[in-house]
DNA sequence: CACAATTTGATTGTGTTCAATTCAATTTTA
DNA sequence: TAAAATTGAATTGAACACAATCAAATTGTG
């Protein structure tokens, strides 16, 4: 009997998914970077920026939860961006626990210089048809709902 | 007439396309830490063992695209992953400026290990169905084809 | 051959990212 | 109510991730 050899294709780089998932979140941070350039913001502190431009005041934990960040990566985020004049940071008075984390003029002006983004972003980088871009949205979500 | 209120429908959390890639892409890496944690490689080393268990022998740079990884982030990897047996790093002859990097005996038997990884994840994770899969392969591809 | 331009990997600096721990405030439970 | 458990943020440590820069080697051009 002939030696089989036992077969690895699961573990082919290109039979996964997560790969091709990762390297593409990296690559369109990348393709932002010109943009967010122009702002003096970094994509953690744009999608941050981008919840506080819906809801001008929201705890630090709510906060964290919408954009799948744990309070390591948050904390210093808000820090820069009480830095930069965007943000205030206070404890609630109901509760001192919770950190407060509201928008100021300045970060509201922001957002008018933002608006143009993503437009730009999709007409120089999105390559994908509505009907993909809809699928794809989708497809994420699924796997984010858990 | 009234105060015409400006369109920032583009800058909603929501309707961002990047976002949900960004959290679905940390989200997947986060569920494959228990996986891995048996074969102690973080993510990056295992995708780098990956093109290896493939390819036994290939220079830093075809590497670094392959994983679309620049050096800054690619040379402590190796570095890591020499440290721990599963790979040499050694100039080229022909040209002395490239790095060759090399599967160990040690590194080949980490693959026996790692083969129960894919099929694991995929059952203890993977909600989406086959065709879901393929559709999100052939799009992400897509992004990265550029 | 000489030398400028290019290529390649390494280094440095800034900014995430998360797990684990700590600490204070709050809530639950005995 | 007092003790125990929980919660929320901050801190720490390890590992990415990439831009900018550097140094060494090679290549191209006259």
């Amino acid at each position: 009997m002939l030696k089989q050899e036992k077969n690895y294709d699961a573990l082919r780089l290109s039979n996964q998914l997560c790969f091709p998932l990762y390297a593409a979140s990296k690559e369109i941070i990348k393709r932002y970077k010109p943009y967010l350039d122009e702002i003096d913001l970094t994509y953690t502190q744009y999608i941050t920026m981008m919840v506080l431009w819906e809801k001008e005041k929201i705890g630090a934990k709510e906060l964290g939860e919408k954009l799948y960040l744990d309070s390591g990566t948050l904390t210093p985020v808000l820090k820069t961006l009480e830095q930069k004049g965007y943000v205030t940071r206070h404890r609630s008075n109901e509760d001192e626990r919770t950190l407060l984390v509201q928008l100021t003029d300045p970060g509201r002006k922001l957002k008018e210089k933002a608006v143009t983004i993503p437009e730009r972003m999709a007409s120089a980088c999105m390559l994908l048809t509505p009907d993909e871009s809809a699928t794809l949205y989708t497809i994420l979500y699924k796997i984010l709902k858990k």
